[in-house]
DNA sequence: AGAATCGACATGAAAAATTCAGGAAAATAC
DNA sequence: GTATTTTCCTGAATTTTTCATGTCGATTCT
């Protein structure tokens, strides 16, 4: 499902190019130039998250922000503040009535997508008391280990990025080819046997009955 | 893991009364008398939950639940207000300065301790990971220092650097990549051997099973 | 049908290539 | 001057690749 988010700016430049980042990452975007009109659209979408300018004529940020969290409907949306650089005291009056996160301009688009996908991945979370992975291991990127039957393997290079292709689409048959261009790329021969090996080594060290052969085609990973 | 909590009341007797309830629910309670000890308070004990009555002499709780705010250790605690019954405005002041939850006196026990349950159930859900993280050692950033059994050793800043950067996302993998931007930046060009040769003198002096190799990718510090 | 054949992969062993740790010394900073 | 940072070289360890051989099933031949 896609995040609804209400984008509040008076400057419709920022407006319009946030926007556009926003909706190109697949959210749902709404806006309003103003702490009212912000409070009315509020209202009416039930965003999952408010981005709001701090500065803004008649009703600021701060204002409005108290006004969204004294509606017990929007009790859930997040609220992220905008606002120059260096306003410290503007920073702190954010958090003073309610913010629920902060970031500075000039805006950096990709800083502040991260953040966004951050911020609704807590919301997310939160009412679901999900446990999913039920896959027996589990791939993280970050450490470069996997984790199985509660042991942690670190694995190298070529095997960690095999193991990835074939996990990060489960079920899904990955062709020899595939495999080859997304590893070794177009310039680097290497022999026929060498995905062979690899893929022996990875079922030793994590399970033969993981890694599927389909004969003439390639590999497929089985949860 | 047991939840902590901190209840601030100027009220001895109610002081009381709610502890001991919390206390036989299993929870790890905390209390403070006023405003300004509950900052102490909940600086050092980073509650999951505060119980805030907002009825108190000299900083009252919408001003408390302000500078719990702005501090941002406490960004993931809950506040929940306590106050007589009718106080609307108070009740809407009390959202303003972002609480998390409300609770009318007289209280109820049953009433509190399911509420109280409800909220902490939400923390949980969340990702957030508790506290700093246990390491085996203590960096200093202020003085270039790291503390290994009690020892206090000076590193030079290089070193220093290599050592932040590694210690402060531990468990994750850093590929040398990003150790050379980070500590070299883009312009400076060193050979490639430099990092290895400070790794080792870090492992040296911290202690050799803390820093781990992974082969062609990079390094991580394991606590 | 049964035997021979063949394609495609598995496997074990081992060569080849990388990649690091360690020691020492040169270059640089302080 | 000393302390720090960087380079360089060697040897060891690990990773990556190749190669020869074995297995399995499908296809073809007789």
């Amino acid at each position: 499902m896609s995040h609804r988010i209400l984008l509040v700016d008076d400057e419709v430049d920022i407006l319009e190019f946030v926007r556009y980042n926003l909706v190109r990452e697949g959210y749902e975007v709404y806006t309003a130039q103003n702490g009212a009109e912000a409070l009315k659209v509020a209202a009416e979408c039930h965003p999952h998250l408010i981005l709001l300018d701090m500065m803004m004529p008649v009703m600021d940020g701060a204002q409005t922000c108290r006004a969204i969290r004294a509606n017990p409907e929007l009790k859930d949306t997040m609220v992220v503040f905008l606002s120059a650089l260096g306003e410290e005291e503007q920073q702190l009056a954010g958090f003073g009535v309610g913010a629920d996160d902060y970031l500075t301009k000039p805006i950096k688009m990709k800083l502040l997508v991260s953040r966004v996908q951050a911020i609704l991945k807590r919301i997310d979370a939160d009412p679901i008391p999900e446990k999913p992975a039920p896959t027996g291991i589990t791939v993280d990127r970050e450490r470069y280990t996997v984790i199985r039957d509660g042991e942690e393997i670190t694995l190298p290079r070529k095997e960690f990025a095999l193991l990835e292709l074939l996990y990060s689409s489960p079920g899904r048959l990955i062709p020899r080819e595939e495999i080859y261009t997304k590893i070794w790329g177009t310039d680097v021969v290497v022999g026929d046997r060498t995905i062979d090996v690899h893929i022996r080594k990875l079922r030793q060290k994590i399970g033969d009955e993981r890694i599927v052969t389909v004969k003439g085609v390639g590999y497929k990973y089985e949860p």
